[in-house]
DNA sequence: TTCCTCTATGTGGTAGGACCATAGGGCTGG
DNA sequence: CCAGCCCTATGGTCCTACCACATAGAGGAA
């Protein structure tokens, strides 16, 4: 009696995941573009039959995955507005489902080679002299001397994100600013494992200045292969084999 | 008198935020594992000071992260624990940011692309036998003739994303699922577009039990090369350089 | 005793109302 | 003409009540 195709067990779908489809529909179907505000809270009670109740938890969650953004006040800026911030929203999600356990950190490395192989990569191809310049000063100024390992995590970070833009993928770009944000502590903690922090920064400056200088010369072979193992030899380095816990 | 480092602009923090940023504290660090249950929403009510409102806009919001699952009732499954299902939410982020033109068409194929040869390349070395005869049974069902595009797509995607499990990489993998999902509609918009349908599933089927054999041989650069160009061949042939609205 | 049924209780789900904080717009008085 | 005030629309929060659901336990029937 449970294989019967005559019966389907019914798909209790609550309202506010009603709100949350019909909204989503009007983006996947291109009548709700970036910038474009959502009738008010109370006007979407009027038109949905529904409470104020369901439409804020639809209103929320559509926020919280960066696709509005809402502000208080009346004109221009009130209301609820179409954004598109993908970004933090992909960074939350991927932190914490590292945090439990969904992903290895040496899963995340892999992707993240591969990413950074994609965006050297292209980058040799595409990167504008404006991109390049900024790219530049920002490897001098991880030769400052004197960093700590948050500033110079917020430079390495900032280096390598700059260099997925710079490959003009926007989607890489993404996923690597998540993947960095999302094991920000896990990268803090590999730096205070570290023996002799100077001479380490030292080497990640100077392979930081050889793949962009390979970026630069349009050598996106020559990129790829040497950001890989600039990245692979840091894990391999510091990352410890303890997967898991406190 | 803007610039004074004396004063600093006031950051509101809407309590249902306050609410979230607790409950992903305990996640990050520990305190919440899969499978935990969280306290009732009434509860959570009294030890946090907040609205119920409050404390659910929070709750919806992690639950469409499939951090958290929610069941009414009593007893067993009821209330609400943590859950780690970030396929789904994954998806849906990626769709909806797809909708928004944040990522062009041809970004994701490259990204695609970078994942299925980590995916081909650490599944020949990694897949065990039960997965390898799963998926040649897949290659085997897409030889049925008289299949259509919705079909097809179907077992298309579940041999990639079956690819990508047997590598072992839990992220790799759903994000193929991701990235799959989102574009399923432009896929099968390119699927409408094959002129000879029924040539193109047989190129497709082969070039699959091509990629396959070579990962079963444990051959990861011959998997690669032949994943990537079976990507890119057919994404070239019907993808079209049309990017945009309709 | 055993089994069934009904009830109590605890859970999330929904609704509606009240009020607050904010940010423009428009009016009013100087 | 302008400064200041009030009005209004918006999201933000709280409260109360009630519904739907699922289990556990009490109580009755065989």
């Amino acid at each position: 009696m449970s294989a019967d195709p005559e019966w389907r067990t019914v798909r209790r779908v609550r309202t506010h995941e009603q709100v949350l489809i019909q909204i989503q529909e009007r983006i996947l179907n291109g009548q709700l573009r970036i910038g474009d505000r959502l009738p008010s809270e109370r006007e979407l009670v009027q038109v949905l039959g529904v409470s104020r109740n369901s439409v804020r938890e639809a209103l929320r969650v559509l926020e919280a995955m960066g696709i509005i953004d809402a502000h208080t006040g009346s004109g221009r800026d009130a209301g609820s507005t179409v954004a598109g911030r993908s970004t933090d929203a992909l960074s939350n999600l991927l932190r914490l489902h590292m945090a439990l356990a969904q992903f290895r950190l040496g899963d995340l490395v892999d992707v993240r080679i591969e990413l950074e192989r994609l965006a050297v990569r292209q980058a040799s191809a595409e990167a504008d002299p404006a991109e390049l310049t900024q790219l530049r000063s920002l490897t001098e100024a991880m030769t400052r001397p004197g960093l700590d390992h948050e500033r110079f995590h917020e430079l390495d970070s900032e280096f390598h994100i700059r260099l997925a833009r710079a490959s003009h993928n926007a989607l890489a770009a993404d996923l690597m600013q998540a993947l960095r944000d999302a094991v920000k502590n896990e990268m803090l903690a590999a730096f205070a494992r570290v023996h002799d922090w100077d001479a380490a920064v030292a080497s990640l400056t100077a392979e930081h200045l050889a793949i962009l200088t390979a970026v630069e010369a349009g050598q996106g072979d020559e990129a790829e292969t040497l950001v890989a193992r600039h990245i692979r030899a840091f894990y391999d380095s510091v990352g410890g084999e303890s997967p898991s816990s406190d």
